[in-house]
DNA sequence: GTCGGTAGTTGAACACGTTCAAGAAGGGCG
DNA sequence: CGCCCTTCTTGAACGTGTTCAACTACCGAC
């Protein structure tokens, strides 16, 4: 609550300096009051008021109220990779570390299971600027698509080739399905969503070591050639 | 326009009378509206003004505008069952059949993709009575489900006997995954989802085909412990 | 210090989805 | 014909996300 004139954060910071501390009041002001109430229960008077500014400020800072969930992606994925670095740091083979990875995720969105819920409709338009897919998105998706790509080149598996450059989207392709069926998940504690990924990791395992075989091959290229094709 | 006291439509209409014409009259002019102006362009007041209603009377029949969506699934669906059928009449193979009914699906699904594309959002709501895993959606979900379940009844196909009760319903997914696809498909005519089509019939078909084999009893029986464990 | 311009801030106003108290229409029954 | 009850219809009013013209705070230039 006192004043604070001089920049105390990381030196350097690119953003203008001015405005900023109430950008952040307002962005946390929010993140707070869609955890306590929910999405769609959180106005944004209540998210102006409750910060102490103007319904129009939050609007100078945040094109919409759905962006003010974008900044909810970017927290969430700096989250996770900081709560999957223990995973790395520690697993060697490829199941473990992708197991632990997914795990990290869902442990990091399990507190905002409720909200994440309602949200992820926003997400799932084509053209919305939330949706995983969109340009506007791309930072976070590549910070993720980095993660998988981590827990490849750390690993001792040995993959296919020509699969391995497309394994790191495939397998965030993977996590965004994880993520749908947790939004879905009704089970207490979204227990179900465990079992997934701890059930379909031994398979993806086995999937991307058999991928080597030689009579395998040809599907190997058939799928690979398809996905090409499929991606933009 | 002219009066209609008589009800000409099937005889033993289990609707109660009184209001049906005005039902659909109100249900025909929004799912017009949103084709030509798109979801989010087409406003209740002008779909009331339009059929020549007040506004309220539009809610007497439909709980939200998100309900007149649910009328254009209903409507898409039976359009789906109609353009599949003449491709059921015709293929016998396992493939064929089942590539003919997707590519029925976008068929149906094309005219509208523009709106289909805003309107999926609610769809991806967890809780929305829109979603396609929803209690309210298990009419046209289930009939779906058949659909798929015929496919697979009317061909030369042998598929694995304990695969075989789930496979309808995977393929059911499998569907509303190239409807995802689809959704996001921004290629002149969305050629890209037919290519997908394609590219991934061949593939399930080989699978199915694969699973009835020794070798991979295993492999088959530890996925369908996973769904089976998943499912509800 | 004063001026000018940019960055930041305000809150009333707008369009929308939705609700609801009030009423109209219709039909069965005496 | 008059009565009552259900079904249907109305449109003003509410709360929401969003916009925007006006205003204020700050800072460098002279």
């Amino acid at each position: 609550m006192t004043e604070q004139p001089a920049q105390t954060t990381t030196a350097g910071d690119p953003a203008t300096a001015r405005g900023e501390q109430t950008r952040q009041l307002i962005r946390d002001t929010a993140l707070r009051l869609f955890r306590e109430r929910g999405y769609a229960q959180t106005t944004m008077r209540a998210i102006a008021q409750e910060a102490g500014v103007a319904v129009g400020n939050a609007y100078y800072y945040f094109g919409s109220k759905d962006h003010l969930i974008q900044e909810f992606y970017a927290q969430a994925q700096i989250e996770h990779r900081a709560a999957a670095q223990p995973v790395l740091d520690r697993e060697e083979a490829f199941g473990p570390r992708l197991a632990g990875v997914l795990h990290a995720g869902i442990d990091v969105l399990t507190p905002s299971h409720e909200f994440a819920a309602t949200f992820f409709k926003t997400a799932a338009e084509p053209t919305s600027p939330l949706s995983p897919f969109s340009a506007e998105s791309s930072g976070p998706r590549e910070a993720a698509i980095d993660l998988f790509g981590e827990v490849l080149t750390g690993s001792t598996a040995k993959v296919d080739a020509e699969l391995r450059p497309q394994l790191p989207e495939l397998l965030w392709l993977a996590y965004m399905g994880v993520i749908l069926y947790w939004v879905h998940d009704r089970s207490p504690g979204q227990t179900k969503t465990r079992q997934l990924i701890d059930g379909a990791v031994p398979l993806v395992d086995r999937l991307v070591a058999l991928s080597r075989l030689r009579v395998l091959r040809p599907v190997t290229r058939q799928v690979l050639d398809l996905i090409r094709t499929l991606r933009h």
